[in-house]
DNA sequence: CCCATCTCAGCATGACTGAGATTG
DNA sequence: CCAATCTCAGTCTTGCTGAGATGG
């Protein structure tokens, strides 16, 4: 026999990781054209948040919490500065580094985000029962959690 | 009220769209290396399997079956060439193209492709109950379909 | 003359690296 | 002198654009 008669044919469109592909590139739009028009994007959620979770710090700090390269926080930070959605105080205890500190400016602005994503989410899964968007979100969580539940690339090797 | 008083705390790893990226991310890594390993990459077995699937295409038709850009289908077929796996002729009825077949060597290398990606899919699903693959694989399903069927990118502008 | 195809060189984006300046 | 931080310039990667060559 030759092996393959046709079943590929069937097979392409189910794919799982083509499909999370898919989907997360979608999501990503998503959730990317609504930050745009507010004139964010991801990482200035990530820092707000982040800021409003677990307190102000250093970027050095939030590099490694959020993810985000040393090297991009900076950009994030004057944006996020600029709009005065946080202070960049001097550390007293240790000059070398700055205290990022969430204002009461950058928690409405994490507010409004936060609305935004959500809607970004609603319409993601409109297509979904309430039931089905539970369950998809209860699988992703079970991937996430045994897959390395950490950040995708960085400098660190090892 | 101070409107979020601690709820982004548990939200934050809830959200869909960033559950969404972090498996497509985790998928493209698990398929990837596998293929990676046997000196391909996704490109390679898109190609095989939409020459199995449809059959004998001029380059052009397989960029568009494939979402493929043209000018990286040339190295595509480059490589797919050079390993035997597919035949490059000009086309008898039109000599502005080539017309790209699959050989018997370029069906072999599809199978060997396609198991390293049903392997790298069960690793992926490992977490997984049987019923919770089909599910989860159900509801991407329905995502894709909802959300343009179609490939990411690309030149055309409607 | 216009259109499609194949190819290639170069651009744009986004993420990362390396190193200098500052401070501990 | 070594370590950590902040910053910036430059690099590397990936996908895309534009245009020349071929041919219908």
């Amino acid at each position: 026999m030759s092996t393959t008669p046709e079943p590929a044919l069937a097979r392409l469109r189910a794919i799982p990781s083509r499909l999370l592909a898919g989907a997360a590139l979608v999501a990503d739009r998503l959730v990317g054209e609504r930050l745009a028009a507010e004139g964010s994007h991801k990482w200035h959620f990530a820092v707000l948040l982040t800021l409003a979770e677990a307190g102000p710090a250093s970027q050095a700090e939030l590099s490694r919490r959020t993810g985000i390269h040393r090297s991009d926080m900076v950009a994030v930070l004057n944006e996020l500065a600029d709009t005065d959605c946080v202070r960049r105080d001097p550390d007293p205890a240790d000059r070398r580094r700055n205290v990022i500190t969430l204002t009461p400016a950058g928690g409405r602005r994490l507010e409004r985000l936060d609305a935004l994503i959500r809607e970004a989410q609603d319409e993601l899964l409109a297509p979904l029962a309430p039931g089905e968007r539970d369950e998809l979100t209860r699988l992703l969580t079970v991937l996430a959690a045994h897959h390395r539940p950490v950040h995708p690339r960085q400098d660190e090797e090892s």
